[in-house]
RNA sequence: GGGGCACUAGCUCAACGGAUAGAGUAUCAGACUUCGAAUCUGCUGGUUCCGGGUUCGAGUCCCGGGUGCCUCGCCA
C-alpha cells in the first residue's frame, strides 16, 4: 500500500533548501479536522532557513506540488499546506488491501521471528485472583498478542509468586490450625484464611514469625515435608487461577514462577561476590547503588535466604540463556518501579549487556471505593465476579431482546460479550493511570465500551448476510471506489488505513489502549457511515463498493479485537 | 525527609511541540412499518492544579510550588 507520508515528504523535500527529508517527514501532521486536509504541512521553522515569511513559503509549496495525482486539493492556509488526497484511488487502494489481507491485516513482518518474552499476571499462589489482578494478565495478554502481529516469536511467561516466607507462614498455620478437607473445599480462601489467622497469632506471639522463617528456608533446602505441602497448595491455587483463565482465553508457554529459580540462585551470589559488586551488612548482603541515586539492594537475609531481586536476577538469566530473547518484558504493577531500577542496574553492573533489553513496563494501582483492597480486612472483589458479574448482565439484555434465543447460543455470546466488556474496559485507558474499581462503570454497555465495539461487527457481519454471498463475492473480486468518496467513508478509510501504524505504535509503546482506542473511532466512523447512508441500494456497482467498505471496516475491528483478546462474535 | 507517578468539562478519559483543547458519560430535546436503537442526531458543559521560563507557537518541554497516590536494608 503507498505510504502517503513518504510520498508527501518526497514532494515537499526539493522545494525546501536547508532541511533533510527526515525533518520534513516527522514535520507533516494528520489534522484533526477534517476540514484542513488529509494531511498538513507547517511552515514556521521553514521561515528562519528560507528567509520568508510563513504564509509566503506555505503559498509556494502548495503551487509546486498541487499538480501530483495524488491530490485532490492543496490549499496554502496561512502558514499551513492543507493537502486533500486523492478520495477514490485513497478509497480503492485501502478497501482492497484491507479486504483481500482480511484477518491478516495489520500484521507486519518488522519482527522476524525474534523472541520476545513477555511476563504477565504472575499472581501469589494461595492468595485470591482479584480485580487488581486484572491489569497485568490482561495487559500482558494484549501485549503478547501484539508483538505476534508485529512478527515477533513470543514466549509467554507466567511468574508465578509461588515462593517466600509467606509460605512459610502458611505451612506454620496449617500444622497449628489446618484442616486437609477445607484445603480441598476451598483452597484459596482456606490458605488465605489461614495466612490471616497467622498474622492475628503472631502479633500475640511474635515467635511465629521466626518459625515461619526457619520453616520456609527448610522449604528453601528442600526439606520433604514442607515441600510436599507446599506443592499441595500450589497445585490447589493454580487449579482456581486456570479457572479464571480459561474465562479469558489467556495461555502460557511457561509457568515458571518464583519457586523454579530456587536451586538457581547460588550462582549469581557467588558471581555478585566474585565481581566484588556484594557487601555484608551485619549478615544481610546488598548491592550498593549510591551512585546511581538508588537506595541499596538486598540479595540475601541474614538467614542466608534469597529476596525477590534475586530470584529476578536468575529468572532473566535463565531467560536469556533459555530463549535467546531479543526483548524482555516484564507487566508489573509501578509499584515495583523502584525493584526494577535496582534490578537492571545490577545486571549493568555485572556485565551483561542485554540488560537493556529488559523492559519493565508498569500499571497504576486499582482501588475500591472504601480504600486500596486489602486481602487481609477482607476488602477485595474478585475477578471471577466481575466476570460472572458481567457475562449474567449480558445474558438478561439478550433475553430482552431476544426471548426466544437458543439458550446454548445465548451463552457463548453472553460469555464473549460481558468478559469482552471487562476486558476492553481495562484496556481503553493509559496503563499507568491509577483508577477505582466501580460496578455501575464497568457493566456498562453503552458508548465507548466492548459491548459497542463488537455491536457494530455484529452489524456489519449482518448487512453483509443481507446482502448475500454473490454480492459479497463481487466486492471481494473488486468494486467502483467512486462511490466510497463521501465524507463519512472517508473518514472511515483513513482511520483503516492508519491500523497497522497503530498497531506498531501500541507495539513501541506496551499500550493496548492505543489499539483501544483506535477500534472505538473506527466503530464510530462505520456507525455514522451506516447512518449516513444506505449501503444495501438497488444500484449493484453501489451496493458492491459499499459492501466492500463493510468487509474492510469488519476485517479492521475484528483484528483489533482479537489484539486485545476478545471475541468478534457475527451475531449478539 | 529522598525518589517516582498522576492532575484536562459534573464524572471517566483523549489530544505526533501546531490551527477554534476533543470523545464518552450524565442532564435535556429528537430519530425504529426502512440494511441490527448495545445505535444515531442535536443542546449544555473549560482559568488544561498554580506561578515563572524556553519559542513563531506549550495541556504537551524546563524550573519552582500545591494536592493525591506509590516507594525507600531483611514482603513480593
Amino acid at each position: 500500500m503507498l505510504n502517503y507520508v513518504e510520498k508527501i515528504a518526497d514532494l515537499i523535500a526539493p522545494q525546501v533548501e536547508g532541511l533533510e527529508r527526515e525533518e520534513i517527514l516527522d514535520m507533516i501532521e494528520r489534522p484533526a479536522d477534517s476540514k484542513m486536509g488529509d494531511y498538513a504541512f507547517p511552515c514556521f521553522k521553514l521561515a528562519r532557513v528560507l528567509r520568508k515569511a510563513p504564509p509566503i513559503i506555505a503559498k509556494g509549496i502548495a503551487e509546486a506540488i498541487q499538480d501530483d495525482p495524488m491530490f485532490e486539493q492543496v490549499q496554502p492556509v496561512n502558514a499551513y499546506v492543507n493537502m486533500f488526497i486523492s478520495k477514490e484511488e485513497f478509497a480503492r487502494e485501502v478497501v482492497t488491501e484491507v479486504v483481500a489481507k482480511d484477518e491478516d491485516y495489520g500484521k507486519s513482518e518488522i519482527g522476524a521471528g525474534r523472541p520476545v518474552v513477555v511476563e504477565y499476571s504472575s499472581p501469589n499462589i494461595a492468595k485470591p485472583f482479584h480485580i487488581g489482578h486484572i491489569r497485568s494478565t490482561v495487559i500482558g495478554a494484549s501485549i503478547a498478542k501484539i508483538y505476534d502481529f508485529l512478527g515477533f516469536k513470543v514466549i509467554r511467561i507466567n511468574h508465578l509468586g509461588d515462593y517466600g516466607t509467606q509460605f512459610g507462614k502458611m505451612i506454620v498455620a496449617y500444622r497449628h490450625w489446618g484442616n486437609r478437607q477445607d484445603v480441598i473445599d476451598e483452597p484459596i480462601k482456606t490458605l488465605l484464611s489461614y495466612y490471616t489467622k497467622f498474622h492475628e497469632e503472631a502479633e500475640k506471639d511474635p515467635s511465629l514469625e521466626d518459625e515461619a522463617r526457619a520453616t520456609f528456608t527448610k522449604l528453601e533446602n528442600g526439606e520433604p515435608e514442607e515441600t510436599e505441602l507446599w506443592q499441595w497448595f500450589r497445585d490447589e491455587s493454580l487449579k482456581e487461577f486456570n479457572r479464571v483463565y480459561d474465562m479469558l482465553d489467556i495461555t502460557y508457554d511457561s509457568y515458571a514462577g518464583e519457586s523454579f529459580y530456587s536451586d538457581k540462585m547460588p550462582r549469581f551470589i557467588k558471581e555478585l561476590e566474585e565481581k566484588g559488586l556484594m557487601e555484608d551488612d551485619e549478615g544481610v548482603k546488598l548491592v550498593r547503588l549510591d551512585e546511581y541515586n538508588l537506595p541499596p539492594a538486598l540479595i540475601t537475609k541474614s538467614d542466608g535466604s534469597t529476596l525477590y531481586i534475586t530470584r529476578d536476577i536468575a529468572a532473566s538469566v535463565y531467560r536469556k540463556e533459555t530463549y535467546d530473547f531479543y526483548k524482555n518484558i516484564y507487566v508489573v504493577a509501578s509499584q515495583q518501579n523502584l525493584h526494577f531500577q535496582q534490578w537492571i542496574q545490577i545486571l549493568e553492573m555485572m556485565g551483561y549487556e542485554w540488560a537493556r533489553d529488559c523492559v519493565h513496563v508498569p500499571f497504576g494501582l486499582v482501588s475500591l471505593e472504601d480504600g486500596t483492597m486489602s486481602t487481609r480486612e477482607g476488602r477485595v472483589v474478585f475477578l471471577e465476579d466481575v466476570l460472572n458479574g458481567a457475562v449474567d448482565k449480558t445474558r438478561e439484555i439478550i433475553l430482552e431482546k431476544n426471548p426466544d434465543a437458543d439458550p446454548e447460543k445465548v451463552e457463548e455470546i453472553a460469555k464473549a460479550v460481558g468478559i469482552g466488556a471487562v476486558v476492553f474496559n481495562e484496556l481503553s485507558n493509559y496503563r499507568i493511570k491509577d483508577y477505582v474499581f466501580s460496578w455501575e462503570h464497568v457493566l456498562n454497555f453503552e458508548g465507548e465500551t466492548g459491548p459497542y465495539v463488537q455491536y457494530t461487527h455484529a452489524r456489519a457481519c449482518s448487512i453483509l448476510r443481507n446482502a448475500g454471498d454473490d454480492i459479497v463475492a463481487k466486492a471481494k473480486a473488486g468494486f467502483d471506489p467512486s462511490y466510497i468518496t463521501s465524507e463519512s467513508a472517508h473518514a472511515l478509510t483513513k482511520l483503516l488505513y492508519a491500523f497497522p501504524d497503530v498497531v506498531l505504535e501500541a507495539g513501541e509503546k506496551y499500550e493496548p489502549s492505543i489499539v483501544t482506542r483506535h477500534i472505538v473511532d473506527i466503530a464510530q466512523a462505520f456507525n455514522k457511515f451506516y447512518h449516513d447512508e444506505h449501503i444495501l441500494t438497488d444500484n449493484e456497482d453501489e451496493k458492491v463498493a459499499k459492501v466492500a467498505m463493510v468487509l474492510a471496516a469488519k476485517a479492521a475491528i475484528r483484528n483489533g479485537l482479537e489484539l486485545l483478546c476478545m471475541k468478534a462474535p457475527e451475531k449478539m
